[in-house]
DNA sequence: AGCCCCGACACGTTAATATG
DNA sequence: CATATTAACGTGTCGGGGCT
């Protein structure tokens, strides 16, 4: 029963760090004077989100700005891991020169892997911390709380606090130092946001297996001494760290990047942050992407058969109409505008006579083309992964060209699947209705596979942000790793 | 050690959607 | 008109990685 009462405890506790609007509201209705720029306090979280991002801008714009965040490195010493109970022993912090330090008296026993490792141990009768046996001023949590604000005050500029793994330690043991002091609302009023940096470097070089400040420090600084876990030297070696020179191309984008990503809307999030992880980058290796399209008789995959395949590349066009193995369907008739006269294997395209080849030439000739390029090929297309591809490949192995078709080709990408990542508050993303918003003067011959495929072309490399196109794009030809696990032809298709 | 967050998988279900 | 795939859920399990 007590060991109940005692969760239940634990848990409100718990609570309170994760809701507590509390101070949060009573943050806004504080923060005074010259942020005039938050106008209600609905609107504060949203403002303090694009609040950040300024700090990717000190590489631009000197940093002439006063509101710009600026980030002190901290460390803190503990008497043990649980965030809610263990106490303060020690706290650094360091911005340019500029250095903090101060010890606490711990308000609780401290516990045995501290005292081996922070070499502070404490008297309670005496009163007195001793750092690696020898006596050292310590101060009362609230008093070097107190003078650790201070300190970040005398800034007079918005504050980032980077620490390692703070996300999920120093950051949420300071919180709960601090609300229990009654010194949240001062501290927030100038901190406004943590920056964890193991995160930062976890995401930076993922190569590294092991991302402990420890780590990192022998990996990168071998020739700086420190004592671990001194939190002045931790910061110090944070500091350094982060500010290396290789790091540097990174420094103006990683801890800026990180700083902007937390969005850290006190205390709201404090306990549960969210860094949306980096996608992986892909290999260096870049295939060309090949758009193309396909025309058939009808919409089964299996049983219908090629009228038209086209294909382009920058400038470089393929084209070939085919004789169908079977009846074209009323569908296809009407819209592909394509029609076939068994008797005399004549193709007709609206009507005139078109030179068309048989399905096992007109293939070939594809599968020559795309080898033209000698390059690893990504083949696009609108709706691939459900359409074209499935049939493509379908059509090679029937004709004993799969194996060379997919030496060259590493995937499908479905543009379709694009534009609806892209766009999502399109309710239609099909080819049609894509090319009519966005190329509105363009004049094409829908269910034309050349026209079809030219369109594809433009609407992908036409649209503003290219960037994020690139990387979506890539991204959705990854997925069609599934049709080669192993850089072979496997079956997901029946 | 104690903790806990996360991401990775591995399932299953459902609704939406584009292709000729 | 056929139809497979996907995203978006929800669930559950497992192991890794950090802090003092």
């Amino acid at each position: 029963m007590d060991s109940n009462r005692h969760d239940s405890d634990k848990s409100t506790i718990k609570k309170a760090h994760k809701v507590s609007p509390e101070p949060c509201t009573s943050k806004h209705s504080k923060h005074d004077t010259h942020s005039e720029d938050r106008t209600t306090n609905s609107n504060v979280f949203n403002k303090r989100e694009t609040d950040v991002p300024v700090v990717l801008k000190t590489k631009k714009e000197k940093r002439k700005t006063d509101e710009t965040p600026i980030v002190v490195y901290f460390d803190l010493e503990t008497t043990g891991l649980d965030v809610k109970t263990e106490s303060l022993t020690q706290i650094a912090a360091q911005f340019g020169d500029k250095k903090f330090s101060t010890y606490i008296k711990p308000r609780c026993r401290i516990g045995k892997w501290a005292l081996e490792n922070t070499y502070l141990k404490y008297d309670s009768k005496s009163s007195t911390l001793y750092y690696r046996g020898q006596n050292v001023s310590s101060k009362e949590p609230p008093e070097a709380l107190k003078d650790f604000i201070h300190f970040l005050k005398s800034f007079r500029r918005p504050i980032i606090l980077a620490a390692h793994f703070c996300h999920k330690f120093d950051a949420q043991i300071l919180y709960k130092q601090l609300i229990d002091f009654k010194l949240w609302e001062l501290f927030s009023s100038v901190v406004t946001g943590f920056a964890d940096t193991c995160v930062m470097f976890q995401n930076f070089k993922p190569a590294l297996r092991c991302h402990k400040l420890e780590a990192l420090a022998s990996f990168y600084l071998p020739a700086e001494k420190f004592s671990l876990h001194n939190a002045v030297d931790d910061t110090r070696i944070l500091k350094s760290l982060v500010e290396k020179k290789e790091m540097k191309i990174c420094y103006g984008m990683t801890v800026s990047k990180h700083a902007t990503k937390l969005n850290y809307t006190f205390p709201k999030n404090l306990v549960n942050i969210n860094i949306p992880q980096e996608k992986k980058t892909t290999k260096d290796e870049t295939p060309i992407v090949v758009y193309f399209d396909l025309e058939t008789t009808g919409l089964d995959v299996v049983k219908e058969s090629l009228t038209q395949i086209a294909a382009q590349f920058d400038d470089q066009t393929f084209s070939v109409y085919i004789r169908p193995r079977g009846p074209i369907g009323r569908w296809a008739l009407e819209n592909t505008h394509l029609s076939y006269d068994r008797k005399s294997l004549t193709l007709y395209y609206k009507g005139k006579k078109v030179t068309s080849k048989e399905p096992q030439d007109a293939l070939k000739d594809f599968v020559d083309f795309l080898k033209s390029f000698s390059r690893p090929i990504i083949l696009a297309a609108h709706f691939c992964h459900q359409f074209d591809a499935q049939i493509l490949y379908k059509q090679l192995v029937d004709h004993h060209l799969w194996e060379d078709f997919s030496s060259i080709v590493n995937g499908f990408a479905d543009t379709c699947l694009m534009f609806q990542k892209l766009k999502p508050s399109l309710k239609y993303h099909k080819l049609e209705a894509l090319a009519s918003k966005f190329l509105p003067d363009e004049r094409f011959s829908l269910h034309n596979a050349v026209d079809d495929t030219r369109i594809l072309k433009s609407l992908v490399e036409k649209q503003g942000k290219v960037d994020m196109l690139r990387n979506e794009f890539f991204q959705t030809c990854l997925q069609t790793k599934q049709y080669f696990p192993k850089g072979r032809a496997v079956l997901r298709f029946r």
